[in-house]
DNA sequence: CATGAATGAGCCTTCATTCAT
DNA sequence: TATGAATGAAGGCTCATTCAT
């Protein structure tokens, strides 16, 4: 029910452009693209896409607004690409090598583990909380496809686990859905800043979804 | 990971200005108010609050934009007051009456029970789907902290129950978080025209919560 | 070799919005349109289609930029418009309905008398001056059909009279685009406020392309 | 009233940077001027003035935009420079050295002849379909002060040759101008490349403007 | 000489909001 | 009450031009 409070502006970061977070020579490009995408993700994450102008942007770095588009070619792109990279830190990487040996269980520990990793990164949290609503329709689609995707991963892991006996008899469908809602709500409440860190929070959730709350006798 | 598919535009709504919805004589204005606020909702929730302008809203009525300032001072004021009906809908009714004689875990069924009726009704799918992050400073605080309010109930609820031993040992404030996740995700995948009716999903949601995953012996 | 030099300015207008054009009431609207494409024709003409802003336009009337636009989609559409008028003017008017009694060189002298008229007016120039290549590629299409449904009717006249025998022997093609050449250039170096009126002007073009330079004994 | 085609790209030049129109030594300098000029005329005739970027007049030579700049200082100056190389084809050259022994209408046609070779180049063909208007007021100046020179040419030869009887009587200000209006018309419509041949296009011309279509006894 | 990088200036377009009828 | 007309404010995007390498 609350959502994300304004980061502090992190001391407005050091005066030099880029935050002096560039030093190689040719690689450059990739880096500062990769530095406008976060610094993008996260200020999309704290005021909204729509409440946040080039401009904005572009000041967090202290560069200008057209220099954005040195490196993109609109907002739009931009947020495609933020989108992107939080779905591809869980489908580009598979489950497990020899998945054969392991359970449903244990998959599902990991892949908690993964996808909150990736929910209270930059990227992620973007992914949560600016939707794709903002996105063309076109970008809409390829960023929902990606989604389910990783909705399918769960569903599967859920299957197997009910297979073998290491997860409790559930409808996939559901569960996952109800799953994903407990992790994706995280972005509006937890900040990795604070009292529990991320492998914390990763046992916790698992505590909360593998128990239950109704008492175990 | 998924969201909101684009409803039906409800067969284009009948012709006549208000769509019909209004047949009453003095406290009109009042029921229109409501029908502005209900259309606004359900259109935010579809299409974004930015990506929605107040011609699409008053389109969808067969009335003119400036019609709509008769009965809002702002777009702002009408996303304020949308999610307050949400939150009203929580807040303004206690929980029960003879509140002494429930455990926290009927209580906690009871409150599922009337948060996800909520959720799934086109204000709270607005306040979720929406978020405050459009909304003015002084307006998002206002919402906020009904939303806080909320929250409270539920931890409340919790503790009562584990006080009284109706539900297990939990960390009160983490498991509500991820308890109101897994419920404000629904308005991104769960139809109420679709196989499961409300009473359903509150089943679904209460199963889910409360057996949790690991198999019971 | 010269072109429109700049006009006076006419006074900079009378100070009332719309410059006291418009004094209707409710076919105002398609007045105020008709307003609206003829100031722009004229200050494209002057300045170039890319050189005029739409604020330009805007002052010339003396309202503002975002009124525009309740009147015409876009910079392109207001343009497109303004040539279509120019070609409607021939296009839209047959030659003559007694056709089958007239000489093609009657003909001739007809056409070659309205479209001097119309490429005189703010609509012909501008369709001269400013030509289609800043128009999209969709309406660029559109007006090039229609040049060359007017190129159509000049070959047609010319054959007819070479048949008829009233126009020298010649090829149609070729004799159409130097002649309207000759007239497309008016725009150039015309002013319709200068000593010879238009009808003096059609006068002087046909005499110098149906008796031709050489002496004749 | 038709107007350029797009020209087929021409192959997309050769991958070599300066389409390996350069081999010299040190004059490289003044022609890769040249090339750049003639580049840029064709390209602004192609697609206009603002509708070519200075990438794009790179792109065409294999160069960067930058090094346009080693050049030409402003956008602004290529076009001045191409439109002054037109003019000079005209100027520069004296009609003819001992113009005393031949009569107006034999320098008519050479003037003709030199007119059009000029405008069917990419120098005049720029000359003509960009205009002035671009330029900058001042440059805009210098450009019109050669087209009136230009004009006074003919104007001159109009009157030795009504003079020596070898010209019709005609008003010589309107005849020069619609005789060049049908001459500047040319890179609208005629087309180097096609059937007809320059040397064929002078001719035509020469036949419409000196015969007229008006049938000779 | 050449060029990748960066930017100031400017324009089209949108939209919430106001006003006159 | 209702609305067509009008607009101030603001944002995304482009591009000629400059600079550092």
């Amino acid at each position: 029910m609350s959502e994300a409070a304004e980061r502090p502006k992190a001391a407005k970061a050091s005066r030099r452009a880029w935050s002096g977070a560039i030093q190689g020579r040719s690689e450059q490009f990739e880096l500062k693209r990769q530095v406008v995408l976060r610094t993008a993700a996260r200020v999309f994450s704290e005021r909204g896409f729509h409440q946040t102008t080039l401009v904005d942007i572009a000041d967090e770095l202290h560069i200008s607004k057209p220099t954005l588009y040195h490196y993109f070619r609109s907002k739009d792109e931009i947020l495609l690409e933020v989108q992107q990279m939080a779905i591809a830190q869980i489908i580009d990487v598979p489950l497990e090598p020899e998945s054969g040996h392991s359970t449903g269980l244990q998959q599902l520990k990991e892949f908690v583990s993964r996808y909150i990793s990736m929910i209270v990164d930059d990227f992620g949290t973007c992914l949560i909380m600016t939707g794709v609503l903002p996105l063309q329709p076109e970008n809409r689609l390829i960023v929902r496809k990606g989604s389910k995707d990783i909705e399918k991963m769960m569903r599967e892991i859920l299957r197997r686990g009910v297979a073998d006996g290491s997860i409790a008899p559930c409808d996939p469908k559901i569960t996952a859905m109800l799953f994903f809602g407990a992790m994706n709500w995280v972005p509006y409440w937890y900040r990795t800043s604070g009292e529990i860190a991320v492998d914390g929070l990763v046992q916790r959730t698992l505590d909360f979804v593998l128990t239950g709350l109704e008492p175990r006798t």
